[in-house]
DNA sequence: TTTATTTCGGATATTTTTATCCTATTTATA
DNA sequence: TATAAATAGGATAAAAATATCCGAAATAAA
């Protein structure tokens, strides 16, 4: 469903977010270890993050990743997937179709297109907040 | 959301179906063609579907491949994706956990099982008998 | 201003997926 | 039985995704 990168990207921004309730920063090795990904790949992908304004970098001394906390309500997890995977999960034919819409389906169009309208309610209704408050609350968890 | 080989894999299954409707056999050659897909990958993904008996193959002079015409409304889109992707799709964790279940979820647990399982009555309850009809009729298409 | 710390970003390596090629095997028909 | 026509399947190649490494740039604090 989500890319490797998607995945890691995801858990990251959760963990980020707690940290940021109480204003610290974390680096990616901090992250990496919490989420269990690779670290360096994970800098690759909080880089792409940084640079869609999904979240925040500080450089040099007690520096490292953040979100604005005040803003973690209306961050959804449809930025962080557009961010990492681009929008093909949206617009993308389910049989992979260059032209596929209304006038020109593919053989399974209208029925994609219910799941798919599900997987974007889902995703643009989700908020960083709540997901991190699920997971300071230990409700759910960011690994095995 | 498939692989390329899943969506070769549907989208010749179709044709497949089609062909079968009037006894006709057909070549990776000729699907490859109809469905816009490279021919060798895609002789590959048959071989995979005939191993998952979803199809049905013939060797030598005047075979090729085919589908039983009476089974048709029974063999689903969930057959095609599991004998192709498997059935991480089904039960894999969205975020990629190894161990993510409802005493031990990850942070979309809930909300991915809804997605999920939109998606797996879709591909539970469609037959390939009626995305072949829908070719048949004009109503969709198999490549652009 | 120097130093330690930290992200940035380019280069490279590895793995997986996608794709190709060629030979072996099977089978219907002449 | 010989031949032509098909699929089967192993070996490779190419491309994309995943992952690693290292020096450059930025920044806070001593």
């Amino acid at each position: 469903m989500f890319s490797k990168a998607c995945e890691y990207g995801i858990k990251a921004s959760i963990f980020i977010a707690i940290n940021s309730f109480e204003d610290k920063r974390v680096s990616p090795k901090e992250i990496a270890k919490e989420i269990n990904s690779p670290e360096a790949f994970t800098a690759k992908i909080l880089q792409a993050l940084v640079r869609h304004k999904v979240i925040n970098s500080v450089k040099g001394a007690y520096g490292g990743f953040e979100v604005n906390k005040n803003e973690l309500k209306h961050i959804k997890l449809s930025q962080i997937v557009k961010a990492i995977d681009g929008d093909n999960i949206y617009n993308g034919c389910g049989l992979g179709l260059e032209k596929c819409d209304e006038n020109h389906p593919c053989p399974v169009h209208e029925k994609f297109k219910e799941v798919r309208n599900e997987l974007k309610h889902m995703l643009e209704n989700t908020s960083l907040e709540e997901l991190a408050l699920d997971i300071k609350s230990g409700v759910s968890f960011l690994k095995a």
